[in-house]
Formats: C-alpha cells, sequence, structure tokens
DNA sequence: AATGAATGAGTCTTCATTCAT
DNA sequence: AATGAATGAAGACTCATTCAT
C-alpha cells in the first residue's frame, strides 16, 4: 500500500515526491477509512511515511487536505478531458464519451468516489474546500454546456444549453453519488446507458431508453 | 434555536418530546457546524437542554445520528409522497409534483440538504446509518419506477421505467448535492425546470427545455 | 433480588425500613459489582426503590457507605459473638466456635467476604470507614486476646495472649482474604483446621495438623 | 515525586523507560489516592508526564494497571524469595527470613502495602488482575509448603505441610492487610514475632510466643 | 531530511446530586 | 413519600501539532 514510485535523489525534487505521496495517503485514507476516520496517522501510514513528515511538507492537516482535493479534481478534470477529446469532434459524441469516462476506470473507482463524496461534504464547511469545488464545478459546466449548445447547432435544433447542462451535471453527481453511498446501487454499464439516454432525448433523438410508440399489444 | 414547542406536562410524553428535541437538535446542528462539527455539545445546545440528557434518552451519540437520520428520511418521504399524491391521479403530474416537493419549503431547505449530504456520506462508514439509507432509497426508487411506467401507458408509449427512475432519482439527487454544497448553484426554480423536462423528455413530450426544430436563423 | 420484606404501615418506621431496604441494596450491589461498580443506581436497583430515594435517607452516597459498613460489621460481630457464647464456657471452645461461624453460613457468605474486601480497601481513603473499622477491630482483637489469656489460665499454661490474637485474627483476616479474591483457594473446611490447629498449638496441645515425631521413616 | 532516574538517550530504551515511569506512576498514585482515586492525571502527575503519555505506552489505562499489579507481584516474589535464600540453607530458617522480608523495607512499605490491598479488591472484579493474582499465589504457597515440608524432615516430626502453609500464607496476608488498612495496628517486630511463633510452634518448638507450662500462679 | 516522542486540548460518556411533580 | 427527569462536573481516550535527535 505504500507509495512505491522510483524515488528521486535531485533534491528539488525531493519536495514534489513527498508532497505527492502524502496526498495519495489523503486519498487512499479517506477511500479505506472515511474523512472522519482519516488521521494524520492513517494518511502517513498510506503514503509510506513517518507521522512527523506532514509538518514538514505542509503547514497543516486541512493544508493537506484541500491540496489533496485540488490535485483529486484536477486529474480528474485532465482524464475526462481527455477522453471527450479523444471521442473526435462531434459535440454529442463528447458528451457521450464524458459519461463514459465518468463511469469506467480509471476515473471510475472507488476509491475516487469515497474521496469526492468526501470532500463534497467537507466543501459545505471549509471555505477553501469549497473554493476549490465552486472553481472546477464552474468550468465543467460551462464545458457541458458548450458541448450542448455545439451539438443543438449541428443538429439544427435549438435547445437551453444552460439547463441541459444543468441536467446532465446534476446526472452525473447523482450516479456518482448513489455509487459511492452503495456501490452495489447498479452496474456502471447501466448508468451510462441513463447517461446517453439524457443526452440523446435533450438532442430530440429518441434515444436507447426513451420513449417510442407503444406497439400495440 | 432552542426547543420552544409547548412543553408536555404528562410524564408519559417527555420521553417523547426529549427524544424529539435532541434529534432535531442533531438536524439543527449538522446544519450549523457539519457533522464533524457536531459533537454532544452543539447537539444540547441546538436542542436547548444540557449534555447529560443525551445519554439518558439515547445509547450514545452514534445511536442519536442514526435516529435522526431514520427520522429524517421518513419525514422526506411522508411529506414527499404527500405532496405526489395531492396532485391527482395522472403519473406524469405526480412525478412532476414530486420535482416541486423537493425544490420547495418545508422539504427544501437548506438545514434539510446539509444534513441529507452528511448523511449520505456518514453512511459509507457506519453500518446502521447505511441501512436506514438503503431501506428508503429502494422504496423511492420503486414508487419512481412505478410512476414512470404507469404515465408510460397512459400515454400509450414504451419506456424503460427502470432506468428512467435512474435518471430520475439521479437528477434528484444531484441538484440536491449541488445545492447542498454550494446554495448559490443555481434558483430553485430552475432546477425544477430541469426536473420537469426530464420527465416529458422520458415521456416523449418536446418539454419545456428539450429539443425542437431550429427556426430558420 | 428486590427487598420484599413487609411493609411497615407506621409513619414512623417507614424511614427505617426504607434506610434498611438502601443498606442491604449497597451490601448486594458491592457483592454483585464491586465498589468501583456500585452507583446509586446499582443500589437503587438492588434495594427495590427508585434512585432519588437515597438522597432522603442518606446525606450522600458515602454516608450511605458509612452506614452499611457499620450495619455490615454490627451483624458480624453479633453473629459470631452469639456463636461463640453458644459454644460454651470454655474459651478455647470459644475460639474454635468462632473460627467455624467465620466459616460458616450465615456470617461467611461469598456477598459478605466481597463486601468487607471492598470496605478494608476504601478505609485507606475514607476516613469514616476507617472509624468503623478501628472500633470494631479493637473490640475483636480485645475479645480474642481475652479469650486467649483465660484459656491458658484454664490449662495452666503461660502464653502472650496479645500476639496470640494478634496471629488469630490474622488467620481469620488472611483467610477471608483469599476466599473473598478467589473464592477456589480451598474449601471452608480446610479454612477451619488450620484456624484450630493455630488455636491448639498457642494453646499447647499438639493440634490436627500440627507437629508430631515422626514415625520412624 | 516526578521520575528522576537518569533519562536514557538511546531511541530503543526510551521505551522500557517511560513504561517503568508510568507503572511507578500508577503504584505511586494508588498509595497516594487509593484505586478509586487514581485518575489517568494522578498517575500521570506522579510519572511526571502529560496525561497524553498513558495512551502511547499502554492500550489503556486498564491494561496500564494490570501490567503494574504485575511488576508489583514480580518484584516482591524476587526480593522475598532473594532474601530468603539469603538465610542459608535450612528451611525453618528460609521461612522466617520470608517473614522478616515481608515486615522489613524495601518490600515492607506503605506504599506497597496500599497497592496490594486495592490490587487484592481489584482481582474480585478484573478477570487479568485475578489472572496475575493467581498465578503468583499459587508459587507462593507451594513455595512455603515445600519449606515446611523440609523443614519438617530436617527435625523428623510430620506436619500437614499444605496446611501449614494455608496458614502461615494466612498470616501474612493478615497481617499485611491489617497494616495497609490501618498502619498504626501494630508495629512490624511484632508481626514478625508473631510469624516466627507460628512457624516454630507448627514445626514442634515452643516458640517464643507460644504456650509454656505456667511457673507457679 | 526524517523520525517518533511528547503534549494538551477536545470529545464522549458516566454518574452523584438536585428538584419538580 | 416517592419518582425519575435533568444537570454538570469529572474521567478516559483521541489526535493534531511540536520538537529534539
Amino acid at each position: 500500500m505504500a507509495a512505491s514510485l522510483k524515488r528521486p535523489a535531485r533534491q528539488t525534487e525531493i519536495r514534489a515526491f513527498r508532497r505527492e505521496a502524502l496526498i495519495r495517503g489523503v486519498l487512499n485514507s479517506i477511500a479505506d477509512h472515511g474523512m472522519a476516520g482519516t488521521t494524520v496517522e492513517t494518511i502517513a501510514e498510506a503514503a509510506g511515511v513517518s507521522r512527523g513528515l506532514l509538518g514538514h511538507y505542509f503547514k497543516s492537516k486541512d493544508h493537506l487536505l484541500v491540496e489533496s482535493y485540488r490535485r483529486l479534481a484536477e486529474n480528474w478534470a485532465e482524464e475526462v478531458g481527455r477522453q471527450a477529446r479523444a471521442a473526435g469532434r462531434d459535440a454529442d459524441l463528447r458528451l457521450k464519451a464524458m459519461a463514459e469516462a465518468l463511469m469506467t476506470p480509471p476515473v471510475f473507482e472507488k476509491r475516487i468516489l469515497a474521496a469526492y463524496l468526501a470532500f463534497w461534504n467537507a466543501a459545505r464547511n471549509s471555505k477553501p474546500i469549497r473554493v476549490v469545488n465552486r472553481r472546477y464545478n464552474s468550468n465543467y459546466r460551462k464545458t457541458i454546456a458548450r458541448l450542448f449548445a455545439r451539438a443543438a447547432k449541428e443538429k439544427g435544433i435549438e435547445i437551453d444549453a444552460e439547463d441541459a447542462a444543468i441536467g446532465l451535471l446534476a446526472i452525473f453527481d447523482g450516479l456518482w453519488l448513489s455509487l459511492a453511498v452503495d456501490p452495489k446501487s447498479y452496474a456502471p454499464a447501466r448508468a451510462i446507458k441513463v447517461c446517453h439516454t439524457f443526452i440523446d432525448r435533450m438532442l430530440g433523438a429518441p434515444g436507447a431508453g426513451g420513449a417510442k410508440p407503444s406497439t400495440g399489444n
């Protein structure tokens, strides 16, 4: 469980290396013990370092937590963005790719869901965490809205892209929330299908799970 | 902030009265200080009683927390159910009424959102809280799925009611999550609109926020 | 387990009746839960009364404890004295009868041993309990010394009666202590034999367990 | 009152050093405040360390108490055994030396008597303490019985060595108990004399305080 | 640079006492 | 006369932080 990447020799790199180890320690500790059960000791253990090290690289445990959330959100956005762009130029495909990215490793992992839920909750009572959250959320929403707008244009229809973005983002969050609280809620594949249906439906298509005229019977 | 309802004289009612006060104390304390900041002291203060009282009515702080979540979920389900039924017989109207109930007082209140988020997070590390959560969630999802199925039948269309329920529930949760973390995310009215659009879209209507053929331009 | 003696109607007797019940509650509670585990609640439960009653009949829990020890010692002395006198006029028989009384019900009872040990320990840190203890112990020692002196005279020998008394009392206490801590140490019958041997030996007889010339070998 | 031995520099020795300090803290605190009055705070104060330290070296206060009793009994047995062996080969001399050891510093000390009484009492309600007690007591009794048997053989007499051991042990315990509860009961010298008399008497000699034919009268 | 020993504030829990009914 | 509801002080334990080595 301890951090085991190659250890750098350069003085200047040690700092980054240690901070990285501690941050990964935080995320693993939250996954294993929850935010409430995450102490300096559990972090140090998960990071494979001594308790005292934290004080050398972060002003306090709280500062380390904030930094960890920042890192989490950053990696998340990077990876999801990468996969979205990899889906090609079409806006609707990008939206669908985002949904898939969200529900597939490496983004979709129990450890990460757990950490997100913990930080969402922490955001309520910690200004610095709230700041990080707001910043990434805002970017995220704007990106999705832009994609919806582009997709509508591509399809020659009119939609309220802002509302569509709010809706999709809510679905994303809601599915993650549900899976974070209880991993057995439903299979990730189903979650993807639900997202795709929403996207299709907002963009006018009947969609995989959408309505179609009842075939008599 | 102290409990201010009429204080019962009957010996037999005191017990229920005090338990109620403590439970409300928990919910208020969570709203004010978060789960991590909720101590026996903050609960007692919010309930307008002494610290020692908790021990007389609950086996431990943890037991009180579980009981509080149960009460929260119970009240929530009751009120939302009531408003849904009040919307009439049509299934789609009931679904829409649920969305409205969710985003309007008395169900929609900052204090309640905060508590929900806190308990969702707590569920990850507390079996008893998870049990309560699972039970209410399961009922909730079944109810929504049934409504979707009925609505489809009424409209003579075919949908995957289960998936639609998962989607609507995710939207509900996601919107609440977003508003719990950051109340300024968007206005409740907008959240309602997003829900209604989803419902309409799943049931085949173009919907308020859905796509319509681009009018030239 | 609750006090179940006939309840008196006379106003003046109620006081004595209640005090008695509480005192018996203390002794039973100490036997069941130890001194450290004896709380106002365990006392009240053992006495079959409510928690609040204690305050009406004793100034405090500590006062009740002292009173309980006084009662314990008083009953003890009375019963042991009675049995000693019942053994007849001979001093050595009285001493032996005391030993028997000590190791036979009703004086010898696990509940009573436990209480004695607890109070002996409490005496170290409580002046009032120490006072009671000293008083009864002093009487006790004087009585035994007097019996030894008389027995020696009857047998026409000379002994240091004070020392003999200290020795016998130590044996009594030591055996009780051992049996209080671990009831399986040895059978009461054996304890009696040890006491009798000591008495015989101090009074010159070979005694049941004393030395006799080795029969050859 | 604070621990004042040389403080070791070696990392590896600190652990033993602190545990030792805390154990001595327990014994001193019990002597000063009794078992009931012994709190983490009094222990820490007596040990000259902070309250929080206890948790670093012992799983809980209870574990520390058990460990302290173990240490107490161990030291006791060691020192008494040493003095007994130093008395020479004769079994009766060894028995007498044990009595002397028991009533003379360093074994005989108010602080130690107090601790013993407290632990005897605690043994009634604590299994781990009872276990320690039983183990040392059993050894102790066997040793004394063996000495009595050997002494009888040396003197060419027959005795019930087991009973003699029970008796001597009871005297030892009873005298200690008496002196623990009330240090003014009698002088240690007198206690020694009482023990010696018992030993002599059990081994057939008239003994210092035993019976002798009345000289005239 | 890194460790882990040490501190003391903060939390939950227990419980003797008080008091309204 | 008796109850048990309520209080608040005190105790054990946890844990973030500091610091000597």
